[in-house]
DNA sequence: TGTACATCAGTGAACGCGCGTTCACTGATGTAC
DNA sequence: TGTACATCAGTGAACGCGCGTTCACTGATGTAC
């Protein structure tokens, strides 16, 4: 096999950064390998360099792309409720601790481990932190969506860190069944469940 | 150098313990390897072996002197108040917010990586969720003490887990100034601030 | 209590493996005329 | 439009490094008599 042309090229590049947004997602970026990615896009690692500098670079736009796909995801899901606001926000907080596939798990949470240890401020954790303002607003905006008025900046913070943590500790755990209370307790507070 | 005493066989054990639990809250599990654990435990890395069967044993009771130093530190720190319940709570929120050397840093965010990743109920993920259960315990106790009617489960339960998200984020993002919000609204919910 | 021997904590070097990265090479694609 | 050449996406093997683990060895400690 040759040269690729310069559409193929882009394509091949396209399907690197999405097999590694889905497995960094579900494995962490650690336990996910050159090789393994290169496998998932079909090609061979060798490859890899004529698209990326190195892994560390693949990984921003990984990232990158996790967090703008969440956003989409996350305007959709809230979309569902064609009322705005309070109705919204429980759609989304419904949305987000549904059972989805873990290539589909929150960014915030599978990349917060590199962000957390790299180097301070390096462009990996710059770009975390813009993923995570990203979706803050995005949830922000879904709360006073509507003018829903007891959704005052401090409630939309505290349900954002709670969201957030009771997933973190249900992963972690493995969804323990204990684990269901915290992210339940989330749930409710955002509003009582819509009658079927 | 020959062998050593039981008494100091003993010792070498703790200090390999110790100084894990700190490397492994500050780098993670991950980026500190046995090398870098013996040499602050002041030995050569051979040694290792002869009390530990693998590095994953050594993260198991790593972890669970994480979580045993935490419990102790929380009850400390709202022992500060003389009064019980939700004074005493916010003087543990405002501990688990402060400042603190990274050797001291949360076990929940700390092991998360390690615990969600590695095997489905691996003996470190079971050690991982005991740990978050007793620490949650303890949340729940100290909140409790005094009984103050408006602490409910689910307003404890609604805390705790903001408490971690906030604490992940602000973590993660590298103590990014707006993600100071976060955690002050943790602290707001728990109450006014105490004047001085 | 003393002596002879077995044990085993700790040493320092080596092994083996996986991973990120590099490299020589191929041949279709792109370009210059 | 056709031709000659340069480019460069993709291949597959190799390199180099770090890390977890193993191993032969040392000599003080523990034990049996």
């Amino acid at each position: 096999m040759g040269r690729s042309s310069r559409a193929q090229a882009e394509q091949s590049r396209m399907r690197i950064v999405d097999a590694a947004t889905a497995l960094f997602r579900r494995h962490g970026v650690d336990a996910v390998s050159i090789a393994d990615i290169m496998k998932a896009a079909d090609m061979t690692q060798g490859g890899f360099y004529k698209h990326f500098t190195s892994k560390d670079a693949l990984a921003v736009e990984a990232c990158t792309a996790a967090f703008e796909r969440s956003v989409e995801a996350w305007k959709e899901a809230a979309s569902q409720s064609t009322d705005g606001g309070k109705v919204a926000l429980r759609e989304l907080v419904a949305y987000y601790f549904a059972d989805k596939p873990p290539e589909r798990s929150c960014p915030m949470v599978a990349f917060s481990h590199n962000a957390m240890n790299g180097p301070h401020e390096s462009a990996f954790q710059v770009t975390y932190s813009q993923g995570v303002k990203r979706l803050f607003a995005a949830f922000s905006d879904i709360a006073r969506a509507g003018g829903a008025p007891d959704m005052t900046n401090e409630h939309i913070s505290l349900l954002f860190s709670a969201m957030i943590g009771a997933n973190l500790l249900a992963s972690a755990t493995g969804n323990e069944s204990w684990t269901q209370e915290l992210t339940d307790v989330v749930l409710q507070a955002v509003g009582p469940a819509p009658r079927s």
